[in-house]
DNA sequence: CTGAAAGCGCTAACAC
DNA sequence: GTGTTAGCGCTTTCAG
């Protein structure tokens, strides 16, 4: 309609026409102190006969706040981010605020870049998903020291902020068990290369837990990779042509696990009975694919709501962070064999396991332990 | 390290450590006008010194540029828009801009309140995939007299402001020719209900091309509810409940066709020799599932590109929008059975058919025809 | 090439 | 409750 780009209205134009004073006007539309109920009538008014639209940035310089916050995260197009992604911008939404997006795309010069700009930008926090375990410790560190940074699901060594994420030892806890359960007696375990925090864990775990209960494992079954469908593809095509197969594949993400899952249908491997399958993430394509994958399910909405919540915490911090791990549940569907007791738990219906109370004194055997030194 | 958030430092500490102007330091770091070397030099030590690290907020408030634009889609976590979101991402940043992501969870309400916010925030653009051909209509066209807006994809009606997406019709006619060579006489439709563009141009397209083609349509073969796997799923199911089984199942989405081949799954139907399915838009599991979808693609990143482009191009702009609508490509596999000319192209790699010229003068007969008003 | 100074639009003291 | 005023940190005339 309109074709030419009118010159913005600002707080002055609405109070010439009100007849009040700037300040009157900010106030009356902000809520933030008492008007009278007359002169709120006339600034609304005014304000709308001229489509006064405000400037945030006006505001936020004036009020060093932006009601902003950045989001970095290694691949928006991970499914797993971006589910996270998608619940922080809600989170964030219910607050009123705006969510910078930021993606790395795996590169820790990327990902410093994002971090300096959003710093300059003056967001009131940063949401972030480190890319590198070491590399990206620099700018996370520096970062950090100047605004209120949380780390999610993985985390950078030798910094101290805050971080949320699942409960990696007890997520594989779960996996192992049910596939003890199920039957099996050997896994191997396909991963990314260690380069970040939550990768070591699920590593770390799935050895301790298959030791534990006496499940077979070798080294050349533990294949590290990357976080794609492709890799474990290739990783599982491996284990396929080597000398004797596991009775299971435990995988440190969905997408692996769809590519394990490839990879025995086009060699003929039958799962779950020749070889039994899990995933990690529960994206939704896990409960399509077929068979469809038992997998770690992560409280998303959660691990959002902390993350954001300790944004705001920090403002007052001391020296100490807040380490926030979640209890992980565990969605059993095709790709592994139902235990004895949940056999009768329904053809298609998911069956959910969730970790319980801690059951040893080491830290990632007990799910949902939340070691926060802040409220 | 810092356990204390240190106060921001100013470019006025930074020019009176380098013994200059505030004036000679901003133009030293920004680097739109010249300043001695020697001086460039002090500036940039003192600088680095000090750790300044610059105030966008304030430098846009000057300005009156921020350097950011909004992105709206109605699901983040719908993969095509994922997708999109990323090529859009990447677009801005290689143009040194950020990304404010918002989502409209389809609900006009939340849509209007994001551009008003966008608004208010002093966003240089908008790129907005509006969630409903009429209710978005008000909210997309009051923001955009305000400032540059670009629809992707969808486009609301009774507006005039810049569009870019694929040629829908141009789809269906790749589509349909394709499994009328695959020897298929006749097709379902499913698809979302009307409420917006591109819906409704896949339908008007699919409807004449089917009729060009003399492939056989019936009224309760089109079968409208909405983008998801589960719609997908039912609506294949009343198909197969139902007096006849079409020879393919034209499906207005990659997630409806999903749910489409699960229904044939659990059905006993075999795809593509009982049935032929088609989905739309190539996501990633598209190439994943079982059997591997025949999908229309979309050129993403030129979406992203033409779409990043045309908000600045907007700056000038006069009455008229641009339209631009780009070639779709249809990626064959083994949802759909093969074309005989195709047959000897291999087993698992995927076959792939680009729209060519316009063949008639009905716009949307032909792809890639760009109707630009501007440069 | 450099400095002084005005001011982007808004809000928070501070008066009244 | 309301007005006056200063100033957030930066860029940009305008002089020199």
């Amino acid at each position: 309609m309109e074709g030419t780009r009118v010159h913005r209205v600002t707080i002055a134009q609405v109070a010439a026409r009100a007849g009040v004073s700037t300040a009157t006007v900010s106030r009356a539309l902000s809520g933030n102190r008492p008007v009278s109920a007359e002169i709120r009538r006339r600034v609304d008014a005014a304000a709308r006969e001229l489509g006064y639209a405000g400037n945030t940035i006006a505001s936020a310089l004036r009020r060093s706040r932006t009601d902003t916050v950045g989001m970095v995260v290694p691949s928006i197009r991970n499914p797993f981010f971006t589910s996270l992604v998608e619940s922080v911008e809600h989170a964030l939404h219910d607050q009123g605020r705006q969510l910078f997006l930021c993606d790395s795309r795996q590169d820790v010069a990327v990902e410093a870049g994002h971090l300096r700009s959003l710093a300059a930008r003056q967001v009131d926090g940063i949401i972030i998903s480190p890319c590198h375990g070491s590399g990206s410790t620099p700018a996370v560190e520096a970062t950090a020291a100047a605004i209120p940074l949380v780390q999610l699901d993985r985390h950078v060594a030798g910094t101290n902020t805050d971080w949320v994420g699942v409960d990696d030892g007890a997520s594989m806890r779960l996996v192992l068990e049910h596939l003890h359960a199920a039957g099996a007696r050997s896994a191997a375990f396909i991963s990314s290369t260690l380069t970040n925090s939550s990768t070591e864990l699920r590593l770390a775990g799935f050895r301790r837990h298959a030791e534990r209960l006496g499940m077979g494992t070798r080294d050349d079954w533990i294949l590290l990779g990357e976080y794609s469908v492709e890799w474990g593809r290739r990783a599982a095509e491996t284990l396929i042509a080597g000398s004797g197969l596991p009775d299971a594949i435990v995988c440190a993400d969905d997408l692996i696990a769809l590519g394990a899952l490839r990879a025995c249908r086009d060699h003929g491997v039958a799962v779950p009975a020749d070889v039994q399958v899990t995933g990690y993430d529960d994206i939704d394509f896990a409960a399509l694919c077929e068979p469809a994958l038992t997998t770690v399910s992560q409280p998303r909405d959660r691990i959002a709501a902390e993350a954001v919540r300790l944004l705001d915490a920090a403002a007052g911090a001391g020296a100490t962070a807040a380490h926030i791990a979640l209890a992980p549940s565990l969605v059993v569907r095709q790709s592994t064999a139902p235990a004895p007791a949940t056999a009768t738990a329904g053809a298609r219906l998911d069956v959910r396991v969730r970790a319980g109370q801690p059951r040893s004194s080491r830290s990632d055997e007990g799910a949902h332990q939340e070691s926060s030194s802040r409220p």
